[in-house]
DNA sequence: AGAAGGACCTGCACGC
DNA sequence: TGCGTGCAGGTCCTTC
């Protein structure tokens, strides 16, 4: 489940592979289209831009374009009977119309991947965009559950939904939460407000912070919502050092390498003995997600 | 407007 | 063995 730090590692990895080099024809699947922007658009605009860096805002990912100074006429994708059968958008190509700057915004949803491959590796099934680039290798996006996003912006630089927990001031923190009467678990996850945390790590940093999910946000005082962020902080930090040094097997090759995890103090451990009192950690439901807590650490 | 809940979507674990 | 069921959860949409 990708959330910020998994982002972040992705984001990294892909970058070095991809920097500097330049998109020379895209393909996308026909098969419901997943995007935000029409693939019919996304084809026409990618082509002969060069990727200047992929960075993470939030949960996306996003890809910095501009137009290439010497454009490469698109070449055609293989020839195979699958190709074939889910057609495809490239006849439509025509180089597009290069803002000042455009970007390609990319949500891994649940099951996302953005792979950096040779041509010739197999192409996983659920593969439902290929940019082919000049240095003949692939950036492919997979996703079999189609929560994904792609999205081309042209606008102004796309600066999240939220704000970013790893720079937030402890005071604009605060003030995120004010007059809210939601459980602090469903705040945290609200990209609205703070982008990047998913399940897992509200999780994980509430327990840190020894505060019980279900408090109503904006009735936590400064004191506990300082500790918060501190822990929020602290988990994501612990969780991008730790994914770093698996993210070249991640992106490289088929995907299949995961993270090294955090160990987890709450999450998933449903019946099992918190590992500082030993009482069993709980699991409800708020927000429609699953939550883990310790009912005597987190009060 | 804020909050809550369901829909989307597929793979997998589980129970019978 | 094989099938049905429930669960996973990020985001969008509808409803209250």
């Amino acid at each position: 489940m990708p959330e910020l730090p998994e982002v972040e590692t992705i984001a990294n990895g892909v970058d070095r592979r991809v920097r500097g080099d330049t998109i020379v024809s895209a393909w996308f699947s026909k098969h419901k289209e997943p995007f935000k922007t029409p693939a019919s658009t996304l084809a026409a605009a990618l082509p002969a831009h060069s990727i200047l860096r992929v960075h993470r805002v939030g949960k996306h990912i996003v890809i910095d374009l501009e137009p290439a100074r010497t454009p490469r006429q698109s070449g055609s994708r293989r020839n195979t009977g699958l190709q074939n059968m889910q057609s495809s958008h490239r006849e439509a190509s025509t180089p597009g119309q290069p803002g000042p700057q455009s970007q390609l915004v990319v949500h891994l949803g649940m099951t996302g991947r953005l792979l950096v491959t040779a041509p010739d590796l197999p192409e996983p099934s659920h593969t439902h965009a290929v940019l082919t680039l000049a240095s003949g290798r692939e950036l492919r996006f997979v996703d079999p559950r189609r929560f994904g996003r792609l999205a081309l912006n042209t606008a102004e630089a796309f600066a999240g939904p939220g704000r970013e927990p790893l720079t937030i001031s402890s005071g604009d923190f605060a003030q995120l939460f004010r007059g809210r009467r939601l459980a602090i678990k469903a705040a945290l996850l609200n990209q609205s407000l703070l982008h990047g945390v998913g399940n897992i790590y509200a999780d994980e940093s509430l327990f840190r912070a020894g505060i019980r999910p279900t408090r109503a946000a904006g009735r936590l005082t400064r004191v506990r919502l300082d500790r918060l962020l501190q822990s929020l902080r602290t988990v994501l930090k612990a969780a991008i050092r730790a994914g770093g040094s698996s993210v070249s097997d991640y992106v490289d090759a088929d995907g299949e390498a995961g993270f090294f995890q955090i160990q987890h103090r709450v999450y998933g451990r449903e019946g099992q003995p918190c590992r500082v009192c030993g009482r069993p950690i709980r699991r409800i439901i708020i927000g429609g997600r699953s939550t883990h807590f310790c009912p005597r650490c987190q009060t």
